[in-house]
DNA sequence: AGTGAAACCGACTAAGGAGTCGGGAAAATA
DNA sequence: TATTTTCCCGACTCCTTAGTCGGTTTCACT
């Protein structure tokens, strides 16, 4: 017989809210309590259904985060169309919900990154999953683009993946605080001056 | 009569080892003890110096961050020579001490202002001075070198500046767990790749 | 040496944290 | 209906933390 419904729903309930709290005041700064009276349930329920903070926390990346990581930022650029262009609008997505303050599961990833590095080592394992799925697919994305010539073929795929990464991060950090659409915008239009500067050159050959 | 000399001692002692603990480990994963312990003193000397710990820390940016983040980031790039180059050697001047694992002070900045977001005013306050410093600096740097033909004068200098800082504290976050010099060498690399792609357009007889 | 201020000590308080446990209610099963 | 299993309650323990305070040491200056 699967999982009890009921039981199902409670947790359900303990890791969204447990998301959005941990997100917005960050682990180490949220407790159990917090999390528990928002629900009104009780500490007997807490751990009735999670063995610890730490044991709660990893299903709540598991179920929730490498999912939305997954349908927002990597599922978008595995078709086959211009990858460029897959690329663009999938940054774009995703920094448009990052605009309207929506709990953007991104820089969920980015803010536990910072806040567990160094600190807590299961944890980071499974965040540098989620980082080493999406740094691959950028990879064989771009390969792709190189195949198909939108790409220029003596372009680093592994380089572009990683400033495309570094800048998303970036540029959710510092959307945080001060005009986020402005800077969205901005820089959204960089990112089209960079994409150009890696398609093919038809008289060039400078790359390394 | 001046500051006392022993005053002094032990408040930069203090502070030292604040920041890097709180590097380390986070500020709300810090506690004061941790620091006295440390340095062998007491609760007595800490709260005769500083009022309370978010007054300690708001030292420690005043104090330290602040005056590192200038000489890293901000002074290298206010010369006059070409201005993509001045930046490029900043970058990758700052990334090099990160790959060492010293206290990288950009870094420290990126940490904060992920772990304080949303959390205390105050502190926020403090970092997006910064944040801003480093802004201002690099949007005027870049209009010097649209002015003296190293940039392409139809590009944002906002953009690219947003896009400069998003891009190095994204790549920061990238380097902490994984293959720091390799990832740093990439990078740099594309970075390259970029500035390539604001520059002036037509092979004029400003670049050859 | 004597004196007052500066610097420091460390036990203490109050608050809040994670995790435990005996028991009770609700639901499933017999 | 009776009984077992599932789910949840909340008081409790033990621990850590920021901040306090009366007292002691160190130092500068006479």
């Amino acid at each position: 017989m699967e999982k009890s419904l009921k039981r199902m729903a409670t947790m359900q309930r303990l890791q969204t809210t447990g998301l959005s709290l941990f997100y917005e005041k960050g682990y180490y700064n949220t407790s159990v309590d917090d999390i528990l009276k928002r629900l009104s349930l009780s500490k007997g329920a807490f751990y009735y259904h999670y063995e610890s903070k730490e044991d709660f926390f990893i299903q709540i990346i598991e179920n929730l985060v490498v999912r939305k990581v997954y349908s927002l930022l990597i599922e978008p650029i595995e078709g086959h169309e211009h990858t460029l262009d897959l690329i663009t609008n999938c940054f774009e997505n995703a920094l448009e919900t990052a605009v309207h303050n929506e709990l953007d599961y991104g820089f969920v990833l980015n803010n536990f990154i910072n806040e567990f590095n160094g600190r807590n080592e299961l944890v980071m394992k499974h965040l540098n999953e989620v980082l080493k799925v999406w740094e691959v697919t950028l990879v064989s994305a771009i390969q792709r683009g190189k195949f198909n010539g939108h790409i220029d073929r003596h372009i680093d795929a592994e380089g572009v993946a990683i400033f495309l990464m570094s800048s998303f991060m970036g540029i959710r950090t510092l959307m945080v605080e001060t005009a986020p659409s402005a800077r969205k915008y901005r820089f959204m239009s960089q990112l089209r001056f960079y994409f150009k500067s890696i398609e093919p050159k038809q008289t060039s050959q400078y790359n390394q």
